[in-house]
RNA sequence: GGGCGAGUAGCUCAAUCGGAUAGAGCACCGGCCUUCUAAGCCGGAUGUUGUGGGUUCGAUUCCCGCCUCGCCCA
């Protein structure tokens, strides 16, 4: 059974494009992907070159073609540091290695020259007029990849309202969707709910012990809230605050209600039963509150598979008699884990035949209780299609542009389509999981899944904390040791941290009041639409602009900038170019088309031509950086691109008068300096999940 | 105790597989709105890249020791 639905919204912020059904499955969004790719093509036609020099007097398999930028734009285009490399086999001084490669190369289609610099730096030097025209017209394509890549992000336990640790996992993980869509991967898109587990027990029992609500008591309460227009995310944020601080209130009581909170639990395991129904309620208004926080900053998931499923269906025992036929797990017979099913660590000795394995993990319990890397295992399985079991799928939202949003369930409905099936998975969860994810890789490669545990990608990020001045500007009590660090980990348990709706409605009402004050003739709607683009700029850009192994010290003051290294400043660029051709009354596609029979290499000379250079040879490196982006996976760099390059359309912008200027030739190549800048800058933005409005 | 990550300008962060003069933003000081929007531009000052060694043509980057901080595991 198929998904038939004709087409999809990529998201909210992307706009509509039409849905391809990759055979059987699901997942369909398909992006145009890039066209242009002048930098790297013209770096190809190099080191093609460079290989035939190179090719009776070196083993091309040991040769390794690097690029790099020369310093300024002056010295060309490419620097290639080979003589370094060919100096110790040649055993010549690099510059004469240089110097003999220069007179080998010789012509080279696309490059106007070859030079030595430094000292044995090869730098290529494009013909700047040739490039700027075929960039111009952008007839490149990337190739198109067959395997299917899911992504899995968010996964937020549905007991709290999301906060910016949240932010952060969702805008990274949407982020990596659209780059490997940019780069015509096909891509699913999936957020994992842990609906059974301690954390939505202590909700539970916040609601049944603490306020005495039973199963009816619960629903009038969510009736009220509703009333009341309160979130209840909000509501369950301060209750499993409360919750927390109860067990511990009392030592004579502690006892007891810890093991409230453990039958709790164990009810919402087994399923069929009140207190299994009140989390189910709460459960779901808490996703469905996530949903929406996401989907106002542009997030949108295909599947979302949830732990009740993953243990009623009966992953485990599947999964658990494959582990034990690959002889993954073994039972422990003595040491503290006697008992217990344990998977050898990767990295330790192991048992040696007379001790047990201390270091050993655990996956099942002495008590039969498996743990939660043993379901990830089953779980991590199914993705992979090596389980031999399926979820069900029922529908549970759907966006309005048209995606669709479907919910894991025990039986599915008629139409319902089926996901998983997937050759490479990112997981984004943050860097204190590394150790239990490589469990579940280590287990899989124990299994003899060698290729799955290599396309099993731990997408790892560090944690957003807050500083000790924004944590006190919130009304927090800071502790005097807490006032001299860095930062301040968040922590749900104690209703400590910044809610993410919080953060949206800040930031939209903070460019509000800017886009009051800048455009009061326009009508509230228009206003309003400009103000949420320019917020969801700001926050995913925030969010992006530091690589992923930065702990981010969330700052209120910072995040609600928009001046400087931020979203809005690209924006604005963006803008600012479409002004120009508002005013110009021609569209950029015109101003290219116009380029077209222009001669641009006087413009391209002299101090002014270089600085103009320099924009069309940034402009051309986007899909560059969108490939680096990927295999680094390393959203960071394309967020640092965008903002240089909106540097640089801005420096072009002061510097040089559009619409004044009166050589006719001069203005055409003017105009499609714009064009090319305000064409890259919304790609990249639009790789990022931000758009720039019509004003600003 | 073991594992992972980090330490760069006053602050927050970049720096391509090791590459040319280590760059941005913020904050601070001084200029620029009669021009395509000043959410902008130009100029100024700021560095023993934690520390000690090693590898080499070349080290913020790689290796080893030490110090500090964070996270995870027991």
């Amino acid at each position: 059974m198929c998904w038939k639905a004709a087409s999809i919204a990529a998201s909210a912020v992307a706009g509509r494009t039409s849905a391809r059904i990759r055979n059987n499955c699901a997942y369909s969004v398909k992006h145009p992907g890039p066209r242009h790719s002048v930098y790297r093509n013209y770096r190809q036609v190099l080191f093609e070159r460079l290989r035939a020099v190179l090719q009776d007097k070196v083993r091309l398999e040991d040769l390794r073609l690097t690029v790099e930028e020369p310093p300024q734009v002056e010295m060309g285009d490419y620097a290639l540091p080979i003589a370094f490399e060919l100096a110790r086999t040649f055993r010549k001084a690099p510059r004469k290695i240089a110097d003999e490669l220069v007179a080998a190369i010789g012509n080279v289609p696309g490059f106007s020259g070859f030079e030595v610099a430094g000292a044995g730096y090869l730098n290529g030097r494009l013909d700047r007029n040739a490039a700027a025209h075929r960039f111009a017209e952008g007839q490149e394509s990337l190739p198109e990849t067959r395997e299917f890549i899911l992504v899995e992000h968010t996964s937020i336990n549905p007991n709290k309202a999301a906060h910016v640790g949240h932010l952060r996992n969702a805008i990274l993980g949407d982020t990596l969707v659209r780059l490997l869509r940019a780069a015509n991967s096909t891509v699913g898109v999936q957020n994992y709910i842990d609906n059974t587990g301690v954390q939505v027990a202590d909700v539970v029992v916040a609601l049944t012990h603490l306020q005495q609500l039973d199963l009816p008591g619960v629903q009038r309460w969510m009736r009220e809230l509703a009333a009341r227009g309160e979130r209840i995310d909000y509501a369950c944020w301060d209750l499993y605050a409360k919750v927390s601080q109860w067990y511990d209130a009392e030592p004579e009581q502690k006892q007891a209600r810890k093991q409230i909170r453990l039958d709790t639990l164990h009810a919402l395991e087994a399923g069929g039963n009140d207190t299994a129904s009140i989390a189910e309620l709460v459960s779901t208004a808490v996703l469905r509150r996530h949903l929406e926080t996401m989907f106002r900053i542009g997030i949108e998931y295909e599947f979302l598979p949830r732990e009740s499923e993953i243990l009623h269906l009966h992953f485990w025992d599947a999964a658990f008699a494959l582990l034990q036929r690959t002889g993954v797990l073994y039972q422990e017979s003595e040491g503290k884990n006697a008992g217990c099913w344990v998977m050898r660590r990767a990295g330790t000795a192991g048992a040696d035949g007379e001790n047990p394995d201390e270091e050993a993990k655990v996956i099942v319990r002495s008590n039969g209780t498996v743990t939660y890397v043993g379901k990830d295992i089953a779980y991590h399985l199914w993705k992979f299609n090596k389980l031999g079991l399926n979820f069900g799928y029922r529908l549970f939202h759907t966006y309005p542009g048209g995606g669709q949003c479907w919910i894991s369930a025990e039986q599915s409905d008629e139409s319902a389509p089926h996901f998983g099936h997937a050759d490479a998975i990112y997981n984004v969860i943050d860097s204190r999981q590394a150790d239990p994810q490589n469990n579940v890789i280590e287990a899989l490669r124990g299994m003899g899944y060698t290729q799955v545990a290599e396309n099993y990608h731990h997408f790892s990020y560090e944690m957003v904390a807050l500083t000790p001045r924004c944590a006190m500007e919130l009304g927090y009590a800071v502790s005097p040791e807490d006032q001299d660090r860095a930062y301040i980990e968040v922590s749900g348990r104690k209703g400590f941290g910044v809610k993410a709706d919080d953060l949206i409605d800040k930031l939209i009402a903070a460019a509000t009041v800017q886009v009051d004050a800048r455009h009061p003739e326009l009508d509230p709607a228009d206003r309003e639409s400009i103000a949420r683009k320019i917020a969801i700029g700001a926050l995913r850009y925030y969010m992006l602009r530091y690589t992923r192994t930065t702990v981010i010290a969330f700052d209120m003051q910072d995040a609600l900038s928009f001046e400087g290294e931020t979203g809005p400043y690209v924006q604005y660029a963006i803008v600012r170019a479409a002004n120009i051709f508002r005013k110009a009354g021609i569209t950029p596609e015109q101003a290219l088309e116009q380029f077209g029979p222009v001669d641009a290499k006087p413009y391209f000379t002299g101090e002014d031509g270089n600085s103009l250079w320099e924009l069309w040879l940034l402009a051309s490196k986007s899909v560059h950086v969108l490939e680096k982006a990927i295999q680094t996976t390393e959203p960071a760099h394309l967020a640092k691109y965008a903002f240089q390059l909106a540097q640089q359309f801005s420096n072009f912008y002061h510097r040089h008068h559009v619409l004044t200027e009166a050589d006719p030739a001069r203005k055409a190549v003017l105009l499609a300096t714009a064009a090319i800048a305000q064409r890259e800058l919304i790609r990249a933005l639009g790789w990022m999940g931000m758009e720039a409005p019509d004003v600003m």
